[in-house]
DNA sequence: AACTGTGAAATTATTCACAGCT
DNA sequence: AGCTGTGAATAATTTCACAGTT
């Protein structure tokens, strides 16, 4: 069966909501869809795309499907995550507090300037990018952000991908070639920005 | 006739391939297709939702399509943004130089903390979070960056609805309520690596 | 001859609606 | 009685394929 990439970041969502309700055991489907914004039937679609977790009349428990979601996302295991490029983005996202909590951990970290090279930032020492497929090896880190700038970005894909990754964040304003095996989510501000804008001019017309 | 926003992403993208091509007048729904990673039926699909820009058998004037792609996104104009939030990401992103080509400027910052207040960053003073709504009326500003905390998320964004703010990049990892005349995008920093973990766990099942 | 613009077909995603379980 | 799980119906989006234009 084909899940819908949609149905994934619904999952996220549905996660979260779950962390937050509290005083009760089992959820409906109908309660989790008013919590987080969509729709009941879309709540029990989504779960089956990943087996029956409900319990007719009752809903969901809500410890049991919290262990599932988190099973099916991939985040009840722990993973170590690479960043390369330690520049104010880079070192943001190295500060950021959101990845822990869901099993992420940016275990090293590396950039091609000197002045930044043996730093240690966040309890994290900047490597040579030289020192990238070894590092990588030996701490089997398969997940990277990518905080490069736009024109070195291709170069630090294909280095990864040499030494092993296959899961890519990327936020440098290109879309890297890959290997159909390596799977890159791209994240582009300013086009997130352009969208907004979009919006706007669009808003302003209907007027 | 309804626009899916993927359309508007991919607008986005068309954009930016057709500011890397040189050296020629002219290009085809083919040429930009396999630029971007898309079809060409769907590039003329995306370009025919707002007009007939293109020439049969030469395909589409690159200098002609570039500013009309920006006048639908509304690029073409100057947009002033504010900032919520100077922490590590907010830092970085007063810094980030991406913006600025596309027509965006952060033209001013807030925090609640005092210890940041007054100071001068990227050439924009940080001001008193009480200022926002008068500066922000000021300014007209209509887009709204959010890099707070999640648990003060929702009031700064009432607060800058009450200012006039219609468009919000958001992110906090919570999902904002809002009046549906207001526009809101997220980014879940977390929740993006949680989809890369996904694809992880299903490649390694497939194996 | 080459390439656009666009209806029609195909595919994908969402919503409906209800049988079946507790 | 209440809520899940799921086929069937609907809606949205993408791809096809070709008539029309330069």
């Amino acid at each position: 069966m084909k899940i819908p990439l949609a149905a994934i970041h619904r999952l996220s969502l549905y996660y979260r909501t779950l962390l937050g309700v509290r005083d009760t055991d089992f959820i409906s489907s109908d309660e989790i869809a008013k919590l987080s914004g969509f729709s009941a039937a879309q709540v029990r679609k989504d779960l089956a795309y990943f087996g029956q977790f409900g319990i007719p009349s009752k809903g969901y428990r809500i410890d049991e499907l919290t262990n599932m979601i988190s099973k099916i996302l991939g985040t009840d295991k722990a993973w170590n995550v690479a960043l390369i490029g330690v520049g104010n983005l880079g070192t943001a996202l190295l500060a950021y507090k959101g990845f822990e909590p869901q099993g992420f951990k940016i275990k090293c970290a590396f950039d091609n300037d000197l002045r930044k090279i043996g730093k240690n930032l966040e309890g994290v020492v900047v490597q040579d990018i030289s020192e990238l497929k070894p590092a990588l090896k030996k701490e089997k880190i398969r997940i990277a952000i990518v905080t490069v700038r736009s024109d070195s970005a291709q170069e630090v894909v294909d280095m990864l991908i040499k030494a092993g990754v296959t899961a890519i964040l990327n936020f440098a304003p290109i879309r890297p070639r890959v290997p159909k095996n390596v799977d890159v989510l791209n994240i582009d501000l300013a086009i997130e920005l352009e969208r907004l804008a979009y919006f706007l001019t669009r808003s302003e017309k209907r007027k």
